[in-house]
RNA sequence: GGCGCAUUCGUCUAGCGGCCCAGGACGCCUCCCUCUCAAGGAGGAGAUCACCGGUUCGAAUCCGGUAUGCGCUACCA
């Protein structure tokens, strides 16, 4: 445990299924944290050895979220698919050592067994039928055409021990083992072997992996042992679960790291919530930036125990986050959701410097980007599409009649625009029909916004300028008052 | 069923034998600020530290058992 290996190699081997879930990606984001904080390698590697299960595309989409975190990597990616010889021939050597055999037992086979196990409540396991098999037999086998899978021979008896990072000393009687496949009968290897392969060969010093992975890991200690390797540290992270304490999927909603980017979450949010999950600094310190990040992380705080993902507290943490930004970062940051989510009958390109313009009233308002255009939507439309009994919210139609020939009296002959002329000219109003300001302006917001809820109103109406402005009170006085 | 891991406020967590009748954060509630909504500020409610034994002068912290949860149990990773 004291004695650190020279150098710290870590890697990330995803395998390129789809898009890399939040669990898998805080998986990467811990290998990247501690590669970076111990000035160590990153080595991005597919596990691309199910031939079934392999999404095209699926490995640019890895990729870019690892960019998009801003996790890069200093080798790789390297493709296991690329590498087959280098595992067919370790398995031949593992049959040659005795560690190994060929297995030509059918699927068919397989599954009655294990149906036959389950049934009689027998731990399932292959059967070893074929582990000691005669060469005649093997021969027979062959000439009949079938093609073997090579089961690693777990040894009868024992126990295998390993040092987990996080767990401490972990055990398992090897009589619970299975003679687990090295290599498929398409010729691919499984995870157990090429993982193992390509962890020694690629000099892997820390193996940094879901906590899912603990039950498989005497199998590869065993694997390492036959092949006269020497293991690497195991460090395996708390999983990361949905709301009902089952494993993260589909069903609990955003999953996928994509779907975060999409809904506006910033990158630096995701990097700092997911660093959380599993890990602490100490006990306050929650906002931290991506260098005070790496500089602090160490396997030592990393929980042993299984976490929610807080949809609400990384919501929070968004708004933190996009709060921080200058001004002009979050205007170029809303850009494109405007573009994507703003109806379609707004002119395109957008207005660019009038987006800056609105950006700053809206930035302590929103949570996620993906949310602004829903937020701005008023600055843009031709016409406002709200029922006339907002007007009336909070006051009876003669008063709001006559808040709005007032202002629009006013107004109309104003010939600066401002917020401060705007107040000016307006507040003073609300004394004179002694009218609350809250109720007075609401009037005047409904008519100039259609909504209740907006930024403060004068800094609203600079924006959407003089003529937007006498154009929508015009008609909230029409709507009160129909010809 | 077997094997493994885990168990502190609803959630994320701090705590590594006395500083803890348990601290912070999100969320929730109240108040302040205020033209609405936010943001911000100040308070508050919320955990018999899963349970039962043991070790100890002293346990959330160490040990054992129980329970519960989760994971694995494929020619998937």
């Amino acid at each position: 445990m004291s004695d650190k290996p020279e150098k710290v190699r870590v890697r990330y081997a995803p395998s390129p299924t789809g898009y890399p879930h939040v669990g898998n990606i805080r998986t990467a984001l811990f290998n990247w944290l501690f590669a970076r904080h111990c000035n160590g390698v990153f080595i991005l590697r597919i596990e691309d050895t199910d031939v079934a299960r392999t999404v095209e595309g699926a490995v640019d989409i890895i990729m870019n979220s690892l960019r998009w975190l801003g996790l890069d990597w200093d080798e790789g990616p390297y493709f296991q698919s690329q590498r087959l010889h280098i595992y067919r021939e370790a398995a031949e050597n593992l049959i040659k050592g005795g560690f190994a055999y060929r297995c030509y037992c059918s699927s068919e086979r397989l599954a009655a067994m294990r149906q036959e196990q389950i049934k009689l409540k027998r731990p399932p396991g292959y059967d070893r039928h074929c582990r000691n098999l005669t060469s005649e037999q093997q021969t027979e086998m062959e000439g009949r055409g079938i093609v073997p899978v090579i089961r690693f021979k777990i040894p009868l008896e024992g126990q295998t021990i390993f040092n987990d990072l996080i767990r401490g000393d972990i055990v398992f009687e090897n009589s619970t083992l299975d003679d687990f496949v090295l290599l498929k009968s398409d010729g691919y290897p499984t995870y157990h072997l090429a993982n193992v392969i390509d962890d020694h060969l690629m000099e892997i010093s820390h193996v940094m992996r879901a906590e899912e992975w603990v039950p498989s890991t005497p199998r590869h200690v065993l694997l390492y042992r036959a092949m006269g390797w020497q293991p690497p540290i195991f460090a395996h992270m708390p999983m990361i679960l949905g709301t009902d304490r089952s494993k993260l999927s589909k069903r609990h909603g955003a999953t996928s790291i994509n779907e975060y980017q999409d809904a506006g979450y910033l990158p630096e949010t995701l990097f700092n919530f997911l660093s959380l999950l599993g890990w602490s600094l100490d006990d306050k310190t929650e906002i931290m930036s991506r260098d005070e990040i790496i500089k602090k992380f160490s396997l030592e705080r990393v929980s042993k125990t299984a976490a929610i993902f807080n949809k609400e507290k990384i919501d929070w943490m968004n708004g933190m986050y996009i709060r921080s930004l200058s001004p002009d970062e979050f205007a170029g940051k809303v850009i494109p959701f405007m573009e994507k989510a703003l109806p379609l009958e707004i002119h395109r390109p957008l207005d660019e410097s009038y987006i800056r313009s609105i950006a700053p009233l809206i930035q302590d308002r929103a949570k996620l980007l993906a949310e602004v255009p829903e937020l701005t939507g008023f600055f843009f439309v031709d016409n406002l599409d709200y029922d006339a009994k907002l007007l009336l919210n909070k006051i009876e139609k003669p008063q709001a009649v006559q808040i709005l020939q007032v202002v629009l009296a006013k107004l109309s002959i104003a010939n600066t625009w401002s917020r401060e002329m705007l107040e000016e000219t307006i507040r003073p109003l609300t004394v004179e029909m002694n009218l609350k300001p809250g109720i007075f302006f609401g009037v005047i917001r409904v008519a100039v916004t259609g909504k209740t809820a907006t930024p403060p109103l004068f800094e609203t109406m600079e924006v959407l300028g003089k003529d937007r402005c006498i154009k929508r009170l015009t008609t909230a006085l029409e709507k009160l008052t129909p010809v």
